[in-house]
DNA sequence: CTTTTTGCAAAACATTTGCATGTAA
DNA sequence: TTACATGCAAATGTTTTGCAAAAAG
C-alpha cells in the first residue's frame, strides 16, 4: 500500500453496531463470527451476518477488539483500547481464554534483527483445555 | 493422552503421495495446500486436490509436515521428522520461512499450570518481511 | 481378494461483495 | 437530503466428504 491517506471512515451509531459490541463483551472467550450471529440472534437482535462480520473487522482494526486466526477462522474478543496487543492461553473446548505473558519479548526481535527481517507482528497462540473442560475430558 | 489404541491406519506406498511429499519438499517456505496442487499440476502430476488435502494432513500429523494457521488458511512446510515442532520468522511477501528457537517454552508450561489448563498445542508465529522482499518495499 | 487410496463432484463452512433499501446526521 | 450502514443473497475460497473405481499388498 502506498500510504494512501484514506478518508476517514465516518462511523455512525446504529443499534446494530452497539449489538454486535455487546454480544462480543458478554462472551466469554474468543468467539467467531458465526457464533457471535448466532447468540445475537438468539437474543432476538436481528442482526445479519454481513454486519457481524465487518463490524468484526472494524472493532479490530479500532483495537476494541482482540483477534486470532484459528482453523475454524477468525477469532474475536473485547478488549478494552489500551491493551495493546498480548497473548492467550485458549481452552478448545469452551473457547475461554486467559490472558498470558511471555517474561520476555525480546527474542523475538533479537530474531528478526538476526535473520534481517522487518517485524510486522507476531503471534502467540496456546491451546489447552482449562480445569473444567478438562475434569469432564472424554 | 488417554492412549486409546487407534487402528494403526495403514499407509500405503502411492505415487501421489510421493508426488506431494516432493512438492512439499521443493517448495520454499510455506504452501497452502491449493499452492501445492497448483505446483503438482504445472509439474504434470495430475493429483487430485482432495489428495492433496488428504496426504497434507497426514503429513502433518505424522510430524514429517509443520503447519501454521493463516487467514487465508493452513499453511504447510516440509519439516525433518526429528525436528519436533518449532517457530518460525514468516516473510509476508515471500513467504520465506526461518526457523527461530524462544529461549525457552518454560513460561508456556508454566502459564498452563498456573490457569489450570491442560496444554495441547501452541504456536508462535512471527511475520515480517525479509531482507530481500524489505529492500524492494514499496 | 480385501482394504486403502484416489478422483471427482457435491457439500459444508467461513468470509466477502453487490446492490437496493433503510437511516443517522 | 445525503452519505454511510444494513440485509440479503449471490459469489468466493477453503477444506471436507460420499462414493465408485483404481491400486496396493
Amino acid at each position: 500500500m502506498t500510504d494512501s491517506a484514506q478518508p476517514p471512515r465516518e462511523r455512525r451509531r446504529t443499534v446494530q453496531k452497539e449489538a454486535v459490541r455487546r454480544a462480543l463483551v458478554q462472551s466469554p472467550g474468543f468467539v467467531s463470527a458465526t457464533a457471535l450471529h448466532r447468540r445475537l440472534q438468539q437474543q432476538g437482535s436481528r442482526v445479519g451476518l454481513a454486519t457481524v462480520y465487518r463490524q468484526l473487522t472494524v472493532l479490530a482494526e479500532t483495537g476494541l477488539a482482540d483477534t486470532v486466526t484459528a482453523p475454524e477462522g477468525q477469532l474475536y474478543r473485547a478488549c478494552a483500547p489500551t491493551h495493546g496487543h498480548h497473548h492467550h492461553l485458549i481452552c478448545e473446548d469452551c473457547g475461554r481464554a486467559v490472558e498470558i505473558a511471555p517474561p520476555s519479548e525480546e527474542w523475538i526481535e533479537e530474531a528478526a534483527r538476526r535473520h534481517g527481517y522487518t517485524l510486522t507482528r507476531h503471534v502467540v497462540e496456546v491451546f489447552g483445555r482449562c480445569a473444567e473442560c478438562g475434569a469432564e475430558r472424554a
